[in-house]
DNA sequence: AGTGATACGTTGCCAGAGTCAACAAATCAT
DNA sequence: ATGATTTGTTGACTCTGGCAACGTATCACT
């Protein structure tokens, strides 16, 4: 329980702005005047210390239709940015994510087989380095990392990623050291609600559900009284190992009759006579639309109502909004979503039930990049007057061959 | 997202104080100030608005073996008070709860047959009526009341409490009306868990699930990332509706194969040849220990296994600290601790599962007492320099038959 | 075009809250 | 009794947001 002093009140309101023009996109001082309810000379001022700290930009006008002297519009900047990585069976994948939300590049590194932690490190560093001469134009807030299984929160230990084969791998602690920048590191799905919560289909939600199935599982992440929900060590959100049936199959931790067990892409794509290799998301969607197959029907049919016994179960004790299905759930979704809609109604208490509303994700490929990126500036938003030292990480990750990392200055 | 200016800045910190010395119980204000990391001269202040408020009363030194100026004790007033009620099918408990966590009264009024919302509201205000002299020595914060059934969060509508048979009771409405109080409601487990927050078996935890196992089913509430959860409207928590089994054993919402289809007190009393009526918590728990029947031990083994299925799968989803249970939940836990643990361990990720305690309630009879009035106290807690027209209200009570409750002033 | 209305940023002054430092008070240790 | 230690108290200070008057930029109507 801290107190809060006058600084700390200072921090709280630009925070506030910086994460409203971050969040909700560019907004005129007067909006800004309107949702924070502060005095339009205190916005006024706020503002210009953030612009002066490179955070935000001011651009005039804008065509307003109305009357009266027309508000500069506030937007978070561009040039202020955040590396967000993803390594996963078959590549590395980094991406340059502005604070104003434009992903300004992303690049997927393909691998062989699946790479180590510390190939995936180098992997990222070279990436980054060939990048120099662009990001020398950016400031680097820091590195936020997606990693597909449980991570620990607190310092961005891989402590089980089964796909990638990693089992208490450091990352966190290499990365920060190969590069100088501040890493923070979470699990996938956790950062897809993060993503989907700001930018796609759970915008202004309190409570909200994230379910997304990939081809290797089924993870999630979860919003509870408008704080994202990490669980005790960052490990909430395993919606795929929560018991759906009584049945003997077993998922990849070996838990019997779980969701990630009985709803599987690899069923799907076998009752379509499909590939998983050549099928993306999108096709797969497509193909479950355009089938007429009755085993294809019934397997979707299947997978449905042990979907609906997941999310029922979710909905009983969490009492959502919103419940925000992404990967292969939102084709499943598309393709009947009365009745994955009637079999949670029907397992699931009708007060708790009512107005609950399940949607498919809306954001695409840049879901985990957005998310990761989010992650790694919670720090700038939370303080806004924090000192980065930008340029220092960038001359340490181009000397990072020649001199050691714990010589550097700071 | 609101701006903070400051006046917010110092209802935040005498809120700060308060919940302190409320939750945390007695402190001095050299703690207080090492706590909140506040000036020595700021905490001065705060507590000396607190005290002239009547919120907080300062005692003297206490037999510190420290060396230094001895620094005064605060604590929470006994005279501030909140009225706890809660209705069961064969009784109303009123209750009268201090500030500094003191249970001044409990009268339970058994009464016939369930009572209806209206008889509910006429006994509480008899009951009132008669303790109006030991009242008026107190200032009556409000009335928070524990329902055994889902409640509309925002105004205290009684959605559906099926053991009380009403459906969308306008309970708190009412209340307010007949006592001129402000009148706030929640579920009685969701209750449950904010009492033993802050006073029982999960002090200073985050992220904690409590169940509570009733006679009439298993309702329980959580607390994420420091939250209680509410949901969308009130209505989370409802672990006893979630799917545990394939079987078609129905439960008091129809839905088949809950928690609370398959775990109940009454197969427990059945295999012990027990009557519910003449049977306590402590009584049960004491029968079960004492038993060395094989239905029981059958019984009791068949429903820890059901039990450990949900609590997997909230583990799995929200990685608490602590899973707290009571009721005959707690029973059911005293006699076989470890299969409870085991089957939950199998069930459960072992990274989520890692760490978590299972640990029986520990605040008994007045758990929903405290819980009710904790609710009613939480708007003084978040303001405490909101002004409350307590004498107001007493007076009103008294002239109710009299006068109608719009004609007061205010 | 000219004028008024409207909306908004800017500026200088003010009030309130927390901080700081010096001092006083109350205890323990020697 | 003296000193060390811890803490409350007091008044000066700083910083932040609020406020009101003023200036400015647009729209709408004549």
């Amino acid at each position: 329980m801290q107190g809060t002093n006058h600084d700390d009140l200072r921090r709280r309101n630009l925070s506030i702005i910086l994460r409203l023009v971050h969040r909700g996109g560019a907004a005129s001082r007067a909006q800004l005047t309107r949702l924070t309810g502060l005095n339009r000379s205190t916005i006024g001022a706020l503002v210009a210390e953030l612009v002066e700290r490179g955070l935000v930009e001011e651009r005039m006008p804008d065509p307003t239709r109305l009357a009266g002297r027309p508000s500069p519009i506030v937007a978070a900047s561009d040039r202020v940015v955040a590396l967000a990585l993803n390594p996963e069976i078959d590549a590395i994948t980094v991406g340059v994510v502005a604070l104003s939300g434009v992903v300004h590049r992303r690049i997927r590194f393909a691998t062989r087989s699946s790479p180590t932690a510390a190939e995936a490190v180098a992997i990222t560093v070279s990436i980054v380095d060939k990048l120099r001469s662009e990001l020398s134009e950016y400031s680097i807030i820091g590195i936020g990392v997606a990693v597909p299984g449980l991570v620990r929160a607190s310092d961005g230990l891989v402590r089980h990623a089964p796909h990638l084969g990693w089992v208490d791998e450091p990352l966190g602690d290499l990365l920060a050291a190969a590069t100088g920048l501040p890493v923070v590191a979470a699990n996938d799905a956790s950062l897809g609600v993060t993503a989907e919560r700001y930018f796609g289909a759970g915008q202004g939600m309190t409570d909200l559900i994230y379910l997304n199935g990939g081809s290797s599982g089924i993870g999630g992440g979860l919003v509870v009284g408008g704080v994202a929900a990490g669980g005790r060590a960052g490990y909430a959100g395993e919606f795929g190992h929560v018991r759906v049936s009584a049945s003997g199959q077993k998922d990849s931790a070996g838990i019997a009759g779980t969701l990630e067990a009985e709803v599987t892409r690899d069923a799907l794509l076998e009752a379509l006579g499909l590939r998983a290799s050549e099928t993306d998301a999108d096709t797969l969607e497509r193909a479950l639309l355009a089938s007429d197959s009755p085993v294809v029907h019934a397997e979707v049919a299947r997978q449905l109502d042990f979907l609906a016994v997941a999310l029922a179960g979710a909905v009983n004790v969490l009492n959502p909004q919103v419940i925000v299905l992404g990967g292969f759930l939102s084709a499943l979704h598309a393709v009947d979503p009365d009745r994955l809609s009637r079999a949670v109604a029907a397992l699931s208490l009708g007060t708790a039930f009512d107005g609950v509303r399940i949607a498919p994700a809306l954001l695409g490929s840049n879901l985990l990049l957005i998310g990761a990126a989010e992650l790694a500036f919670e720090a700038l938003l939370l303080d806004p007057q924090l000192d980065r030292g930008n340029t220092f990480a960038l001359s340490a990750l181009g000397a990072r061959a020649a001199v050691s990392p714990a010589s550097h200055p700071r």
